[in-house]
RNA sequence: CGGGACGUGGCGCAGCUCGGUAGCGCACCUGCUUUGGGAGCAGGGGGUCGGGAGUUCAAAUCUCCCCGUCCCGACCA
């Protein structure tokens, strides 16, 4: 490509309202151009390591075993009653009418139409089966941001897996697991797996695949001695037991006036590890209370996923006043029957605990947790800090911050039993196919590489995904032999499959080199008089820009041994 | 959804307090001079000032409503 002929509009300034590195960077750069919040065009640049990123993933889901389909963007509002997300799904779902009054949803998944397309299957024989897209999701987020890092309409890999029973699934999901580590290995990114929820995907275990990075928004804890990584959402440690004293043969009420922190309360004498902290939600309209350690933090996420509500909230004042009789500051589970009671374990067996008592200015002290709370279930609701142990070696966990890259679910059989995926098995009974699936974000993993590769005068592309590999730079366009000689060497890299592009623009020598930095190009090669005098050209690698003088002849190959 | 800010040519911004008919830088076009790290001079094109209503002789500027965008939080398969 002739740089003169390409329409990449670079911009000297990012648009005011670019904050992440990755959005400023891909707009200046003429990589994308905002429609609207969450909607982007992809301009001819953009498109081409669009490209690059789907041929990556497609070699990767093909190399094992996956078969490439597509299905429809817009479903009908049936489907997703019949897996029951039509409603969980939430305001998540861009829902459409046609002139009938159908009520159709825009895909932001498509567990329920692989399965759809699944109930084709008849036999174990056939199994396992693996198939994917690579196709235009919707999402309507409560808040669009950071150019490509959350859109509402973007492109997405989603890999579905069929088997016949679990140890198939996990034969499936370790090879996309792999499969993930390649891709992510060949976008130059380094993706560390994490334990992760499930959110309202259903199913048993999943795995995240977090990259590093400043505007990560997702925080995972990680074990410096590498053998535990998890989503804060899910993580665990391990935490030195406490011995309590044997306590009181009953709870006792105490005046506390004006006392309505847990602070407060380790302030007059007991100490937050020895209260019970008692906080009411609301999980699909049912009000439910969560206990934790005094001080411990409550993980929002692990309530939801333990009730499994669709939407949790925290209580008003006025709701945990008609719950419970008391308003926050002095509630409490003493005594309480008629309430959903979670609570997580490091509470268990726990006795001379303070707590509210359910009356505005009162607690109660000496509660034994086994004894005075009837606890309905034991989950894991701490929200892990920085510091903390690892459950697996002892060592401190760090906190860092992420960008989520993909996520990989197993599903089990629901979404087959609901859409009548089943085989026979070789007993010749009818059986539910075992599901999984796994996504990658396409362009959030493009964005995700801007966000590590870039330097104050642009993006380093990795050579896989860059738009071009290798920019030929005709520093002075009036010297006929520099033209000449670049043109050359452009016609022999470009009959040798490199994708080069010449910069034959009639413009300064500073403005060509500032927007190749900008654009990311990994490998400049520049052609002018000085160097062309000597038989040399010059080359400057994107990731150091050094320059070294490289015979003419020599570059070429040069070049492609690079490459 | 709660809090905050913003909306003026393709991009970045000023003008608004105190109403008088729109300006600067970059980019773009023409010419000349330049030419090894975002050139200089001269000339030029391009704007319903987010939209609507209102106040006024007069509205980018004041008032009201609406729309949109961004940031923080909530939320986030």
């Amino acid at each position: 490509m002739r740089w003169s002929s390409l329409f990449t509009p670079t911009l000297r300034d990012a648009p005011g309202d670019a904050e992440a590195t990755s959005h400023k960077l891909l707009v200046r750069g003429g990589f994308i151009r905002p429609l609207h919040a969450g909607h982007y065009t992809y301009l001819p640049l953009g498109h081409r390591v669009r490209a690059k990123v789907i041929k990556i993933i497609q070699e990767e889901m093909n190399a094992i075993g996956g078969q490439e389909i597509m299905v429809p963007t817009m479903h009908p509002a049936s489907i997703w009653q019949a897996s029951g997300r039509w409603d969980s799904m939430g305001d998540v779902m861009f829902r459409v009418q046609d002139r009938h009054g159908s009520d159709n949803a825009l895909g932001v998944t498509a567990e329920e139409i692989f399965a759809t397309v699944g109930a084709e299957l008849s036999s174990y024989k056939q199994l396992p089966q693996m198939w994917y897209q690579i196709n235009t999701k919707f999402r309507d987020e409560a808040r669009p941001k950071n150019g490509l890092l959350r859109v509402r309409e973007f492109t997405m890999k989603d890999a579905y897996s069929f088997d016949i029973d679990e140890a198939g699934l996990d034969t499936s999901f370790d090879a996309q697991h792999q499969a993930y580590l390649k891709i992510f290995g060949r976008l130059d990114l380094e993706a560390i797996p994490v334990e992760a929820s499930s959110g309202n995907m259903g199913g048993t275990d999943s795995v995240e695949f977090m990259v590093r990075a400043d505007t990560g928004e997702d925080e995972v804890l990680i074990c410096p001695n590498g053998d535990y990584a998890a989503n804060i959402e899910k993580a665990i440690s391990t935490l030195s037991t406490i011995e309590d004293e044997a306590g009181l043969a009953a709870p006792e009420k105490f005046a506390t006036p004006n006392i309505r922190t847990i602070e407060a309360l380790a302030k007059a004498g007991y100490a937050a590890d020895r209260q019970i902290k008692t906080m009411v939600f609301v999980a699909d309209g049912e009000t439910v209370l969560a206990l934790v350690r005094g001080d411990h933090q409550l993980n929002e996420q692990k309530l939801a996923d333990a009730t499994a509500a669709n939407v949790v909230r925290p209580a008003s004042s006025d709701e945990a006043l008609a719950a419970l009789g008391a308003r926050p500051g002095s509630l409490g589970a003493v005594g309480v029957t008629d309430l959903r009671i979670m609570a997580d374990p490091s509470l268990r067996g726990r006795r001379a605990m303070a707590t509210g008592a359910n009356e505005d200015d009162w607690h109660y002290r000496g509660v034994d947790v086994n004894r005075d709370i009837a606890v309905d279930e034991w989950v894991d609701l701490r929200e892990v800090q920085a510091g903390e142990a690892c459950v697996n070696c002892g060592a401190a966990l760090g906190m860092v911050n992420t960008i989520e890259s993909g996520h990989i679910f197993k599903l089990g059989r629901g979404y087959a039993e609901k859409f009548g995926a089943q085989v026979l098995d070789k007993n010749g009974k009818q059986v539910p196919v075992v599901m999984g699936s796994y996504g990658i974000g396409v362009d959030r993993a493009i964005a995700t590489v801007v966000e590590t590769h870039s330097d104050e005068n642009g993006i380093i592309w990795p050579a896989a995904i860059a738009p071009y590999e290798v920019v030929i730079t005709i520093v002075q366009m009036k010297d006929d032999d520099s033209v000449a000689a670049a043109t050359e060497l452009y016609n022999q890299l470009l009959s040798a499959g490199v994708d080069v592009l010449l910069d034959d623009r009639d413009a300064r020598p500073g403005v060509k080199f500032a927007d190749a930095e900008l654009i990311g190009i990994p490998h400049r090669i520049g052609v002018g008089p000085r160097a062309l005098a000597e038989g040399n050209v010059e080359y400057t690698p994107r990731a150091t820009g050094d320059t070294e003088l490289v015979a003419i002849g020599d570059i070429a190959s040069r070049i492609q041994q690079a490459l």
